[in-house]
Formats: C-alpha cells, structure tokens, sequence
DNA sequence: GGCAGATGGTTGATACTGTCAACAAAATTA
DNA sequence: TAATTTTGTTGACAGTATCAACCATCTGCC
C-alpha cells in the first residue's frame, strides 16, 4: 500500500520541487534554468573539474552538459583553461562572476530547502536525505544489473541465432 | 549542512526515479511518455473525472493536460462523455484498452517501486512517504503565501504610484 | 612506430516537459 | 441581460532528456 503511494509521491515531490526552486529563482533575480545552477555548483565544489566529472556527478547526459557549459562560459560565469594532462579535456572553474552567482544560489537553496522542510526537525530531514540517498544507490544498482543482464540475453540471442 | 545536501539528494532523486520508469516503460513495452501515465492513473481512479479534475490532482498545466487528454484519446486508452451537468466539461474514462494497460502499470509501478525501496524495510518507506508528503505539503503552503504576498506588495506599490 | 580500441567532448536530431498568454464557450452572478 | 468566472483549447516558446554519429586524443599492444 505505501508501495503503491511511493510513485505518485515521488511524482509529486519532483515536481513541486522544481517548482519551488523555480520561484526561488525569479526571487533572487537568478537569470539560470535549474540545470544550469546544479551545474555550476558542481563546478565550484569539484577541484580540476572536467566536463566528464560533471557527468557523471550529476548523472546527467554528456550532449546535455556540453550545452550547459557553453552557456555558462558565454554568461561569463565559468571559464575553461587547458588541461595538460590531457589534450582532449578543459578544466573548468567559475569566474569571479561564477562565485558571486554560487552565493546566491547558496543563499537561494537553503531557503528553499527551509521551505521544502518547513516544521519538519533537523533529524527527520537527515533520516529522509538518508533514505533517499538509499533509493538513489539501490536504482543505480538495479541499472547496472540490468545493463549486465540485457549484454547477457544478447549473448545468448547471439548463440542462438 | 543536511539541508543544504537536501537540495541535491532531491533532484538527484527526481532524475533517478523518473529514468527507473523510464526503463520499466520499455521493459514492460508501454509506449506512453511518464506524464501519460500518470494522467491515466489519474482518470483510472477519479469517479466522473474531467480535466480540471486531473489539473488539480496532479497540479499539472491544464495546456499540457489537454494534450495529453488528446493523446490518450487518439491511442483509444480513454473516452471522452458528456458531462450533463455542465456542457462545458467531459466526463473521461479509461476505455477496456485503458484498463489493460493500467494494469500493466500498476505492475510497473510496483516494480518501481520495489526497486527503488530496495532493502529499506515497509516501515521505513511509510516514513519516507510520511514526510515527503511534508514537504510536499509545506511547499504548497509556500506557494500561497507567496502569491498573498505579492497581491500585497502590488496593491501597495499601485497606492505608492 | 603504428594500429585498435577506449575516452572526452561536440554536434545534430528528436521527443518530452513546463509555462504563459490569448481565446471560445458555457455557467454563474449581479 | 451584462459582467465575471469557470472549463477547456490552441499557439508559442523555453527547458530537459536521450540517442546516435562524429572528431581528437590517449592508451595499450603488436
């Protein structure tokens, strides 16, 4: 029965979420899709930060990533300079526009999650951040199985045929 | 400092459920976008259900509900009826493909479920549930104070004027 | 050295999602 | 009956997710 509820309430989270953090953008005059907000503040936590750690830090699709990035580095938020280690790869990291903008994204986030937690305790918002931290590790589990599982059957189609 | 992780663990969430759904749609060979549905589910379980109907349960754009209505219709999973009492409004109801494949999702979404759950014991999963409704809940209140609040601020600013 | 394949990133295409504004038709209310 | 509200439709656009093809570089191996 609480089973039956996880989808729509996890539905219904996502959504409002956004929604909040949305609002809280037009607040704080932050002219950034959410996108490009995660991304930055990957930027700014991640030393030699590449577009590959982004990736996969965020689980997010690479095409996806390259676009953000490009978009931030026109907005002057974040530059790219060589790696010399690797030819391929750029290091990103905010300008000084970028640090400025990660203040008030800072400041943005814990009002919305303020909001999002309203009168709920500090230890129920960790439980909770805990147990969704599960749910996130136990689907990329199920992914990872399945990607093995799906190489498997192709095998075997393979065989067969 | 939970909180501010909260934020992230919530996107990462919504990003790693809506994929999981994503992949039982084609594991179980539904062919209908996330939205669909969840706007089938909606119609499946409202008695004398119509779309503003659907628009306030899932707090969805009534734009996009009407599309997706439309959708639905086209695929022959729904029927539209006169409504008697307002000719306005339709009536919708999930026709017998519709109800097939409500079952079908139903099996989906257990699944899901399921795996997103993992080993988190029942009890947990009803905390979890407990308090995303929470925060579901909080942010709506929010949502209207902040509409309250703006009225105010333009009522002022037009005296101001 | 030079080839094969893996890796990091870019580009193009396409579908899904969210939101806004303008509108029409019917219902409600003054 | 006129003004307003409600219900739903349509058009437009921005944002998001994904896939596939591609190039340059790096790595390992012969």
């Amino acid at each position: 029965m609480s089973q039956a509820s996880l989808n729509d309430v996890l539905h219904q989270l996502m959504h409002v979420y956004r929604r909040q953090l949305r609002l809280g953008i037009q607040r704080y005059q932050i002219d950034l899709p959410v996108t490009h907000i995660r991304v930055l503040k990957g930027i700014g936590r991640t030393s030699e930060c590449t577009a590959h750690k982004i990736v996969q830090h965020l689980g997010q699709d690479k095409a996806r990533v390259t676009r953000v990035l490009n978009e931030l580095m026109t907005a002057g938020l974040i530059v790219k300079t060589e790696n010399p280690q690797d030819r391929r790869s750029l290091f990103l990291a905010p300008t000084e526009a970028g640090h400025d903008m990660l203040k008030e994204i800072e400041a943005l986030e814990a009002e919305t999650a303020q909001r999002m937690a309203g009168d709920l305790s500090d230890a129920e918002v960790a439980e909770f951040v805990k147990m969704a931290s599960a749910m996130i590790h136990n689907a990329g589990e199920c992914e990872a199985r399945d990607a093995e599982q799906l190489e498997g059957v192709c095998q075997r189609s393979a065989q067969d045929g």
